[in-house]
DNA sequence: TGATTTCCTAGTAAACCCATAGTATAATCA
DNA sequence: TGATTATACTATGGGTTTACTAGGAAATCA
């Protein structure tokens, strides 16, 4: 029941450069602040890239960018992108792939229920929220260095 | 971000012991309803003992039964006890094996949040209720077979 | 051209999941 | 008591996933 690195990198991957308001971002200076492997972030972007979140620019001065406005980002998005399905049991996958006894199983509502409270959860959280956080967060440190 | 088949076997089973009324169930007979491996069973069955969910007896006629009352078991502490932790990210797990990003680190308190919608639906759900649920799926299948 | 940065694909060590095997131990009944 | 039945406990292995690491091709800019 645990969300992998790679859940968690990308929230802060994309805090982190939602919160670099200029310009594209290079995944050096990300890795270096966020202190994660630059070829372990190369991967996780490429998800993100992949899904739309994100806009690259190759070369020199390339980098990363959001796509959109931050608080047009949720966070289940985000996390889909990268974990793939976020539901808690197989059975609720998908179609193609269906549990042998859905028809006679009596936990299925049950989990059901798990999903949608954690998928609300998720949903109603913004890319936007987490990076003012991040922003107070900073100007607290600020000032206890003063 | 999914519940492994310890737990989610172990909710079957204390459905299936639960709904047995008389006395002792036989893990066999579990195994059989459910179509779960006898020694993968043992093994989950074991965890459930050691939290004193379930209540054991050895020998011919022997097998398990619920300790308590069905609506005293909430879902939360038959997943916790099969599966560890709940968290959904280890950096709520406990004090000792704390996070060094703890105390700078903006999605913390996001975390938290979903921590606490999942353990709040958990903990809001009983035994008791998926059991009705796997009577009332019986009573169908019965009326369908007529 | 050369420096820089993204993009793509393999590879790997460790952990974890799921299941099986075998032995030990206890209760029951003839 | 001795045979039978049934659970407890321990060990182990194959398969999959996770979390990185590595190398190099492709693209872009000065
Ligand atoms: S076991 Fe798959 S739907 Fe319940
Ligand atoms: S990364 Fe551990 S508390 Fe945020």
């Amino acid at each position: 029941m645990k969300v992998s690195t790679k859940g968690r990198y990308a929230i802060r991957l994309m805090i982190d450069i939602g919160i670099q308001s200029n310009g594209y971002v290079r995944l050096k200076d990300v890795a270096r602040r966020q202190e994660i492997s630059i070829k372990y972030l190369e991967q996780i972007v490429g998800l993100l890239q992949k899904a739309g979140l994100l806009l690259s620019s190759r070369g020199a001065h390339g980098g990363y960018r959001l796509s959109k406005d931050p608080y047009d980002y949720n966070m289940g998005e985000i996390l889909k992108a990268t974990e793939g399905s976020l539901s808690p049991v197989s059975c609720l996958e998908d179609e193609v792939n269906n549990c042998l006894r859905y028809n006679i199983c009596s936990t299925i509502k049950f989990w059901q229920g798990l999903n949608d409270v954690i998928n609300e959860y998720l949903d109603n959280h913004t890319l936007g929220e987490l990076m003012e956080i991040e922003k107070n967060l900073k100007e607290k440190n600020i000032d206890y260095s003063i």
